[in-house]
DNA sequence: CCATGCCATAAGTATGGCTTGGGGGTCGCC
DNA sequence: GGCGACCCCCAAGCCATACTTATGGCATGG
């Protein structure tokens, strides 16, 4: 069955005539004739009487119209949803964010695309990074919000379009009680920490704390290890060791007991989105993009 | 939204990928992969994420699937009802038959009809010739049982084929206390009868009575008339009358107290299927007249 | 590292579909 | 009643769409 003729069919029936047909498709009479013997032949009945006013249907045809009705209806449906996905009217990104975005940038970038447009869904998902890839990866995310801190290469997998987003100042958090904790001090130098007692975040934190520490000449003491930046300071707070932690983080949640102090010299780490590059081919998608660029464009530096 | 892409598509999404598809539709894959394209420009949104092993549908794809595979269905079960009109496993028939054919001719007909085919439907609907004639012009009969009497041209509406269908004698009923009711006697003679009483029935009968008794030098005398030939045969045997009947009607009902003669050189009505020239296109009517020829072949003649 | 999938693009070809130009038929109106 | 208007069909030609061939990029796996 031949939907295209079922649909001329249909036309013939709702004209009542193979030329009134003809009209309205913006066609010659034979063309539409033509379309109508096919079917006939190929479905060995006959679909309309020809009557000198015109055609009247068959039994055949009945039922032939019910069903190239009801297949009208779904390519009118179609038409309409995806037209409702491309103007934003619907549509669900799945958005993968590490921790400390999650509490602060994602919820406001979610607010900014609501606004923009009601009828699109956020799904967020926290993952770290390489979490966050693998889910892009796997098609089970659209979107992802990364970092890396400096020297770290981020892996890239094939397909994944990668954008810088900012950056995320790292700095010191001390128990409030430690001597370098007062604000209007000298600047803090990271080798007078040596001897400290350290506690490390993430897989790739960690790294990152090592590296550093490994630049200003010492290993750190790393004593505790927790990606949980709640808990992080908590630690902080009751003396049991000092730590790393990023401005977004901090933003998010600053416990108190604790002392936060810029380090000179101790480098950012960077901000990513990351999606497939088929991304903007998805306008909820290119839109949840937007929106995040919008709210990290003026964000921490 | 073009339906032939819209099933491609969903043989994309059925096979997972785009030259998957094509081996299925035993194209080649830019075949497939150009309809995809057109898909998605028309739409404005991506449909499929183009991945190495294959393609994954992104969420109007999914959404589009939907709807193609509603579409799919429908063509089948369009394919599957036509099929069964096409194969007389399914379709109705509005029949017209004038009265005494409903009686005996057209029963046996339906019950053959019923047992070469089971699923169709005949839907019998009494009406005498013309009126018959008016239902089929006007698309409310499929096929018609007519008759027309010797001289009587019947009127030919256009688009309607007429076929002969055998003879039907017309015989003298008389009541049998009549003298010449005597099935022994002699031959009766028309002109014998021209200072009887006559009952005449429907209109074209009426005529052909009348045409009849002209011929044979006289003028009848018509006292009573009635298209009912219970009621005919009611008033012959209380002696009311006598009267011109069908070999049909009497086979469906005689009256006791009536005789039935045959007058030589009185002509037997037709008998004709008529039905629109395009009938043949249609099985079920189609298979309805073969019934009603094979009932009516070795009928009376 | 090359082989083997997958996909896209560009250009050529051929099939199918629409048009043109006939003709037949019925209806309604001068 | 003839004539125009309106249906419809058929046959042949032409054009456009759709499929093919040919080629290249990219990711994966032996």
């Amino acid at each position: 069955m031949d939907p295209h003729r079922l649909l001329v069919f249909r036309e013939v029936a709702r004209a009542g005539s193979i030329a009134g047909a003809a009209r309205s498709l913006g066609w010659t009479q034979p063309a539409v004739s033509q379309h109508l013997r096919h079917l006939e032949r190929r479905a060995g009945v006959a679909l309309v009487v020809r009557r000198p006013r015109g055609v009247r249907l068959t039994e055949a045809g009945e039922v032939l119209l019910r069903h190239a009705d009801a297949v009208a209806v779904r390519l009118h449906a179609a038409d309409d949803d995806l037209a409702a996905l491309a103007q934003l009217r619907q549509g669900t990104v799945r958005l993968a964010a590490f921790p400390s975005a999650s509490a602060a940038v994602v919820p406001a970038a979610m607010s900014l695309l609501g606004e923009r447009h009601p009828g699109v869904d956020v799904r967020l998902r926290e993952a770290e990074p390489p979490e966050a890839l693998a889910l892009l990866a796997a098609g089970e995310a659209d979107l992802a919000v990364t970092f890396s801190h400096p020297g770290q290469e981020p892996d890239d997998h094939p397909g994944l379009v990668r954008e810088a987003a900012g950056e995320d100042a790292v700095l010191l958090v001390l128990p409030d009680s430690h001597p370098q904790a007062v604000s209007t001090g000298p600047p803090v130098e990271l080798r007078s920490l040596a001897a400290e007692k350290w506690i490390a975040g993430c897989e790739r934190c960690a790294a990152n704390l090592r590296r550093t520490c490994e630049e200003a000449g010492f290993v750190p003491d790393v004593r505790h290890g927790t990606d949980d930046y709640v808990v992080t300071q908590a630690l902080i707070a009751r003396g049991l060791g000092i730590g790393l932690l990023p401005r977004l983080a901090l933003d998010a949640f600053t416990a108190p007991g604790v002392a936060v102090r810029p380090v000179p010299g101790l480098r950012p780490r960077s901000l990513h989105l990351v999606h497939p590059r088929e991304a903007d081919q998805i306008p909820a998608v290119r839109a949840a993009v937007r929106a995040l660029r919008d709210v990290l464009a003026p964000a921490p530096g």
